[in-house]
DNA sequence: ATGATAGAAATTGTCAACAATTTTAAATTG
DNA sequence: CAATTTAAAATTGTTGACAATTTCTATCAT
């Protein structure tokens, strides 16, 4: 198939997610300016939704904005930045974990298996994008459903906290503290829970 | 002069900050839908900057998103979410606090010097929209300076942290509060702005 | 009266055209 | 040849029009 010529039309939500993921995967690079009117081609839509997906992104921080000017890829963050960042992301996680332990119904554990699957299957098919989207999409899960006020707060600091080091990461490895953090929840053990997803988000 | 029928055209940043504010300062209440050809004419401007300001206002978590039905202001945060994101807020804002002490110039210090007269006059007017937009700048300065990168994570925090409680603050106390903040800033000293700061932010 | 249904009104979603700005390339001048 | 100016191209900013969807309202049958 003829890359990224898709005839399929999408929705700005869609277009978001895949662009999001592209950038997490590295797909561009940094300072890198994106044009509205090649995107628009590529997704099969006008400009209008392309502007709306650079506008959550660059709220999010994986972009940036100047005017007249458009979007361009961010720099990376500095290592004390992503300290700080680290540190807001584990204590956010570690709450909405333990409030997903104390609601969470038989149809989220269902939901919670298919995406661990999800994630493995993308670890060893070994697609970066893939890979990303699907991290991604698991922490998502049990955030979400903890709080709804959270989610953007915590998808900002994920976003960037991954574009810097998602190309280190050792699939196997991930893997395994995956099913440490999702076991230890759909046994309710918060201890277990919060101590793997400790060791996960570093 | 007629309320809310200003001739001056805006830009989407513009019309993004001012609703930012009259969120933040319960000019509308929970759950009300904001629609685009009404805030169209308001500011004069066709309904595409509405959309963008949305969207960005959106991803803030002021307001709430749902296909084919516009957006609505976002429901109040519960009192633990409250916490952590105080949590959140104060570290981050410690962290870009003492940076900014390290790095700040004169004209810096000059720009903090007029914020906080700002936010003092609109204290003393008792405008509550003035208020919690001064108040915005003037802690969005320090952010700002200190990281681009932080900047729109910590946007989301204090937006979100204001929308519930702004109603409740005593302005005097306040004017006190940031006195005590830029005060201990503007000598360099770090100890006493991150005490100021956990006083303020709380 | 109550509920269902159909039509009208209001609202959002998308697009293509045009205006304004920035960038690039070429021509001019010293 | 370098620096400046000018023109062209590319890109973003904004708008109004139209399509799709949702919401409201009036009508009708039970």
């Amino acid at each position: 198939m003829a890359k990224d010529s898709i005839k399929a039309d999408y929705t700005r939500e869609e277009i978001c997610d895949i662009l999001r993921s592209d950038l997490i995967a590295g797909k561009y690079s940094h300072d890198q300016p994106l044009r509205e009117i090649s995107l628009a081609k590529r997704f099969g839509v006008s400009r209008g939704p392309i502007r709306d997906a650079f506008l959550k992104l660059t709220q999010e921080g994986s972009l940036v904005y100047e005017t007249n000017r458009g979007v361009r890829v961010h720099s990376a963050i500095a290592d004390d930045e992503r300290k700080i960042m680290m540190k807001m992301r584990l204590d956010l996680e570690k709450y909405c974990i333990s409030k997903y332990i104390d609601e969470a119904e038989q149809k989220d554990h269902d939901e919670l298996e298919i995406l661990l699957e999800r994630f493995k299957c993308s670890c060893l098919r070994d697609s970066l994008p893939g890979v990303a989207e699907s991290d991604l999409s698991l922490h998502r899960h049990w955030v979400a459903r903890a709080s709804k006020n959270l989610e953007p707060i915590w998808l900002g600091l994920a976003v960037r906290i991954l574009m810097k080091y998602s190309r280190l990461e050792s699939f196997e490895e991930s893997i395994e503290e995956h099913d440490r953090i999702v076991e230890a929840i759909l046994e309710k053990n918060k201890d277990g829970a919060l101590k793997a997803l400790a060791l996960n988000v570093i």
